[in-house]
Order: structure tokens, then C-alpha cells, then sequence
DNA sequence: ACCCTCTGTGAATCCGGATTCACATCGAGG
DNA sequence: CCTCGATGTGAATCCGGATTCACAGAGGGT
């Protein structure tokens, strides 16, 4: 189009590649990654196909980095929701951690069905992976805090760490789906999850 | 290869027509839809690409068929439980009609995976959603019966069931996807699940 | 003014999966 | 024997998405 614009002025938001990624994550959240085409994200932007590829080597590429700022973004909630009870005896805190995990997937369905359960390029795969342990390991470790201060019983903080995330994951794919008439309500899930979350540990405060 | 097996005579396990849904069952439990595609099906039956559309006019029929079968096999497994447990009272007739079909899909997670949340054609998701109804309204014929009968609360029937089948489909999606390093044991997820169940309905007995 | 880099463009090109096409072959009937 | 229909084959062809390529304008620095 010869558009021609100034530059340097603000234009929009930023950069072209901050907007592509913006682009992307809007795609992302409506119709998953399968929707997140490098036409469609261009488009969007309002450049072509071509340009996406002067500012990164591959839609793989650009996929990986949207997929690592929106998860780092979740561990940041997720820790935070951890700080803010720091009073608190350790199996409200747990139950604090998942709750924010549960309530921001279930306010955001699509994007979490695509960080969640979507298939994706392996390089979007490892990032997943990588999160998954990450969300692990912060959960492992307020469940060591409990279990040495003596509200959470003697068991494998590990394992454990990672049943929860696997359940809450779980419970959170579901009413994301394609599928589903009528889904089920956010509140029901956030309770289910919330009685499970502590009969699992096993509090014992 | 000019095979030229003699035909008619007991080759292997029927027409190619039903080898070929037969390769693409085995492929999709391996795999899941993508896994599926026309070369795999065709190679692992042993004939050519386009053999498979002498049997079918699409691949998206093929696997709409083979959807078809398979979800069939699974209702009529619930109704085998709903009707074992004819005698009992209507909550843990329920129950077991959920277990069933929660305990297949755990025991072939990724062909369960497949017919609850992969993302697939339009026409195949059609089938899905079809079957999806049939288990609803079997379901909630089952509860009408309680409420009838007084051993579960008034309440809609319908709603109710199509929030026990999403809760399932939910809880079982999870431990299914191609993630979860430790995947939550079987049992885990089943006692979850009926413990979920009963509270659901608020079961009177 | 000149050159160089950054950012775009539009038109190819590549690629993998689905689908079609122009033949063969086999077995059944007439 | 000859034709027909059902079943296969192998080589195209089609298609949609990703990726590359040759070329151009805009500014900044010298």
C-alpha cells in the first residue's frame, strides 16, 4: 500500500515486532495456534507475509517467544499469589497458587487451551515443557515450606507438585474445548478444583 | 507390487475397506487424528493413496465413519453399565455409567483424547458432537428416573448431565495430552471423578 | 551527496497432505 | 472369448501454509 506512515512518532504501540506478537496472541486467544497463521498475523499488523520474517527466523519462532512472555507472565501471578499469603498457613497458600492458575485459564479459555493441551511445533512444545516444570518446582517448594513447618503431612513434594498441576490442567482443558454445549461454570470448576486441591494434600491445618 | 494374493480366501481380517478403518483406528490410538493421514492408513493396509478413495470419498469420511463405530461402541458400553446395575438405586446407577466410560478413555487415553478434544474436521467434529448429545440424554433419562423415584433432587435433568459429561470429558482430557510428565494414576483420577459424581447430583440416598 | 542498514513489498518457490487421472488386472457372466 | 465392474497402481495435480528472493524507499551518519 505505500502507506508511508512517519515512523518514529507513535504510530501505534511500538515496533512492528512487538505488534506481531500482539497479533498473534490476539489469534491465539480466538481460535488457538491452529488459527495463528503467518497471514493472518501479518495481516493484522497491517504489513505482509514477508515482513514478519525481518524480525523473526520463523512463525516457529515467534510462537516460542509469545508462548515464553505469556507463561512467564502466569508464573509471575502465580508467585504472587504465593507472596501475598505469606501469613498464611502453607495449604492456603497452595490452594492460593492453583486458584490464580484455575481463575486465569478459565478467563481466558482459548489461550489456555492452546498454552495447556493444544498441539504445537516442537520448539512451542519445549516451552510448554519447560513452564510445566517450572509451575512444578514453585509448587514443590511451598509444599517442602509446609511440610517442615508441620501443616502439610510427610510425602514427596515433588511428586505431589506435580499432581496438582496435572489435575488442575486437567480440570482446566476440559471446559475449554471446541466442544461443550453448554460449559460448565467457571465457579463450579473453581470449587471442584479448590476440594480437590486440599483433600490431595492432605492438610492437615 | 502386482501382489496378486489370491482375494476371497481368508486374506487377513475382511475387505480393505474394513482394513482400512482398522489401520486408521490403530493409527489414531497411537497418534491421534493427525497421526492419521491417508499415506499411514493406506501403507499400513498395504495398498496405494489412492486405493483409499475406492472405499471412501474422503479421508473425512473415512474417519467420520470410523468416529461413528467407535462412538457407538462406547455408548452402548454405558448403557450395558446403566442396565447391570438395573436393581440399584439411581445415584450409583450413574456413577457406574460414568465410571465406564471414564475407565475405557483412561485405558486408551490417546484414542480418548481424540474423540473428546483434538482438534478435527468439521464433518467428523459433527459426529462428535452428535455422540456427545446421546450420552447427555442417556444420562439424564437415568436422572429423571431418580427424581422420579426421589432418590436424586428435583432438578434439570438435562443441565445436569451435560455438566456430568463435561466434568468427565474434563477430568479425563488432562492426564490424556501429549504433556504431563507423571501422568495421575488411573485411580486417582477415577476416585476424583466419583467422588465429583456424587456430589454433582446431590444424591438423596 | 553517498552509502549503508533497517524495514517493507510482491512475486516466486517449496512442501506436505489430499485428491484425481489414465491405465492395468482379476473374476463373473453372457 | 469378450466385456464389465470392482479394485489397484503410479504418476500427476491441487492446495494452503511457510519461507525465500530481488528489489525499493527512508533516514542516519560521514
Amino acid at each position: 500500500m505505500t502507506d508511508t506512515t512517519p515512523r518514529g512518532v507513535a504510530d501505534v504501540t511500538g515496533g512492528t515486532r512487538e505488534r506481531l506478537l500482539a497479533a498473534a496472541l490476539e489469534l491465539v486467544q480466538e481460535g488457538g495456534y491452529a488459527a495463528a497463521s503467518v497471514k493472518e498475523i501479518s495481516e493484522r499488523v497491517g504489513v505482509t507475509n514477508s515482513a514478519l520474517y525481518r524480525h523473526f527466523p520463523s512463525k516457529a519462532e515467534l510462537c516460542a517467544e509469545l508462548f515464553r512472555r505469556v507463561c512467564s507472565g502466569e508464573l509471575a501471578a502465580m508467585q504472587g499469589a504465593a507472596q501475598d499469603g505469606a501469613e498464611l498457613p502453607v495449604p492456603d497458600r497452595v490452594e492460593a497458587v492453583l486458584m490464580t492458575f484455575a481463575g486465569r485459564a478459565l478467563a481466558n479459555p482459548r489461550l489456555a487451551w492452546a498454552l495447556i493441551a493444544e498441539p504445537v511445533d516442537p520448539l512451542v512444545e519445549a516451552e510448554r515443557l519447560s513452564y510445566r516444570r517450572k509451575y512444578r518446582e514453585n509448587l514443590a517448594g511451598l509444599l517442602r515450606e509446609g511440610i517442615a513447618g508441620g501443616s502439610v503431612p510427610e510425602q514427596d513434594p515433588d511428586l505431589i507438585a506435580a499432581a496438582l498441576v496435572g489435575a488442575v490442567g486437567e480440570a482446566l482443558v476440559g471446559p475449554v474445548s471446541p466442544v461443550a454445549d453448554p460449559p460448565p461454570r467457571k465457579e463450579d470448576v473453581m470449587s471442584a478444583l479448590r476440594i480437590f486441591v486440599r483433600r490431595a494434600i492432605g492438610t492437615t491445618a
